[in-house]
DNA sequence: CAAGAATCCTGCCAGC
DNA sequence: TGCTGGCAGGATTCTT
């Protein structure tokens, strides 16, 4: 489940294996990988071969190779690329074995180490767009993430108070604030001793500055941990990732005493998946008052 | 128009 | 043993 603290490990390793390369083949052997690149797998495939990679950059969690045509000086297309669930992007020696779900292959004129992208569930893929080596188009919604420098604080706070919803959902959406997904909004939430499902609509400034503090924590943490496994061959996302090694405040921890208080860990279902706060430290939001009967 | 629910997918595991 | 149902969740699409 990458968050934006294991893409940004992946876009690490890109940069520093893939950039500079350029394409000799491209092989797809699972057209659900490209299912977003509207003109086909062939095409996919056509528009690659011969370019080269000149950079790996990162919105959230989406990642992108700008790519130079033969001939060209500057990139124009860009290689786009969505982990989903469970993908991966391996840097493989070409004869190491085809990985059960290998789904997309690139090789290299080099002749050197392959691109890999291996997926178990589907849910990421890859697509090649055009004009899109600033931001690719189809990801212009994506909210800066909260690593980002130019990401505005205020402007979040102004964003979260104009919304009526719960915090956890708020956090969760790309185009609030980008890279956080269920593990560390809980973790993040988790710091700041705020309940996710607390309305956005009334939450201070001073709250808000404590959450973005929070978040900007685990992260920054998370990717002190997943960046040093990057030196290895792999770029790999389910292996190296940072909360596999880190350790978890709330998140899959229900029954387990809370770090601060000891009160168990509670697990509710929201948005249709799990949610880990200590009932303690994060108070339920008091409920609305009912509407006076005549 | 915005908020929230439904949907996609496969591996794993508890329960029977 | 082998089946079944539930669970895991990011982002898009659909509904209200």
């Amino acid at each position: 489940m990458p968050e934006l603290p294991e893409v940004e490990v992946v876009r690490r390793g890109l940069d520093r294996w893939i950039v500079g390369r350029t394409i000799a083949r491209v092989e797809v052997t699972h057209p659900r990988a490209v299912r977003r690149h509207a003109a086909g797998s062939a095409d996919f495939t056509a528009v690659l071969v011969g370019s080269r990679v000149s950079g790996a950059l990162r919105r959230g969690k989406y990642l992108w190779l700008p790519l130079t045509a033969p001939g060209a000086d500057t990139p124009s297309d860009a290689l786009l690329a969505h982990l989903g669930m469970s993908g991966q992007l391996l840097v493989q020696e070409p004869d190491a074995p085809r990985e059960k779900h290998l789904h997309i292959r690139f090789t290299f004129t080099d002749g050197g180490r392959e691109l890999r992208f291996v997926d178990q569930r589907t849910f990421g893929g890859m697509a090649v767009e055009h004009n899109a080596a600033q931001l690719p188009p189809s990801i212009a919604h994506i909210a800066r993430d909260v690593l980002d420098p130019r990401f505005d604080d205020t402007a979040f706070h102004t964003a979260l108070r104009r919304r009526d919803s719960e915090l956890k959902r708020a956090l969760l959406d790309q185009s609030l604030v980008s890279g956080i997904g269920n593990i560390y909004a809980d973790e993040a939430l988790w710091r700041s001793k705020l309940h996710g499902a607390r309305s956005t609509a009334t939450i201070t400034r001073p709250q808000t500055a404590l959450l973005l503090a929070s978040v900007r924590a685990v992260m920054t943490d998370a990717l002190a941990v997943g960046g040093t496994s990057f030196d290895s061959l792999y770029v790999n996302v389910n292996g190296e990732s940072g909360y596999f090694s880190r350790s978890l405040d709330a998140y899959g921890r229900e029954g387990e005493p809370c770090n601060r208080c000891a009160t168990p860990i509670r697990r509710i279902s929201f948005m249709n998946r799990s949610s880990y706060f200590c009932p303690n430290c994060q108070r339920s939001p008091r409920r609305p008052r009912p509407a006076v009967s005549v």
